[in-house]
DNA sequence: GCCAACGTTGGC
DNA sequence: GCCAACGTTGGC
């Protein structure tokens, strides 16, 4: 089982937003960089555990636990010339941008990136390395198991 | 809105 | 393969 970060902007897909989605589940749409992409198709597994954080937004944070809810398949928005996502040089033989399902376990407190720069044990996080600006990053177990007891969540697997 | 940092593109 | 120019991310 592998932990991951995953960045979402509220004003596009909110916390909120997936826990009102039937299964309280959203697919990761509009990842448009290949060390993401590769993450989500070569690394999850159904079951693998993510912190939904938000980015682009007055108090970014970690502010909910969810899960990766499917195996990865393409992303539709590549296809549909309308969407924001569309990649005119992706072909439906050959999608270029893939995406999973991600499933809402818990939402909690805002655990802002202030915070998580203050706390020592999560000093080597990727998400807060100088520079970052993945979407998607794997978080070492230690990371995971700390932070989801400082938030006091359930999920705690 | 600014800008640092990084990724991608394309000429050579 | 190099690298300058450009585009994007994302915190502030």
């Amino acid at each position: 089982m592998n932990y991951w970060l995953m960045k979402s902007e509220p004003d596009d897909v909110s916390v909120d937003d997936a826990l009102a989605a039937p299964k309280h589940t959203v697919p990761w749409t509009g990842v448009r960089n290949y060390q993401a992409r590769n993450f989500m198709r070569d690394q999850m597994r159904v079951g693998d555990g993510v912190l939904f954080y938000h980015s682009s937004c007055p108090e970014p944070g970690i502010v909910g636990i969810a899960k990766v809810a499917s195996t990865a398949y393409p992303d539709p928005t590549q296809f549909e010339k309308k969407s924001p996502y569309y990649d005119a040089a992706s072909k439906p033989e050959e999608p270029r941008w893939s995406l999973v399902d991600v499933q809402v376990v818990e939402k909690t407190r805002n655990f802002t990136l202030p915070e998580m720069r203050e706390d020592p044990e999560l000093a080597e996080m990727l998400v807060l390395k100088k520079g970052n600006r993945l979407s998607i990053t794997p978080v070492d177990p230690k990371h995971w198991r700390h932070i989801v007891k400082k938030l006091g969540a359930k999920a705690a697997a």
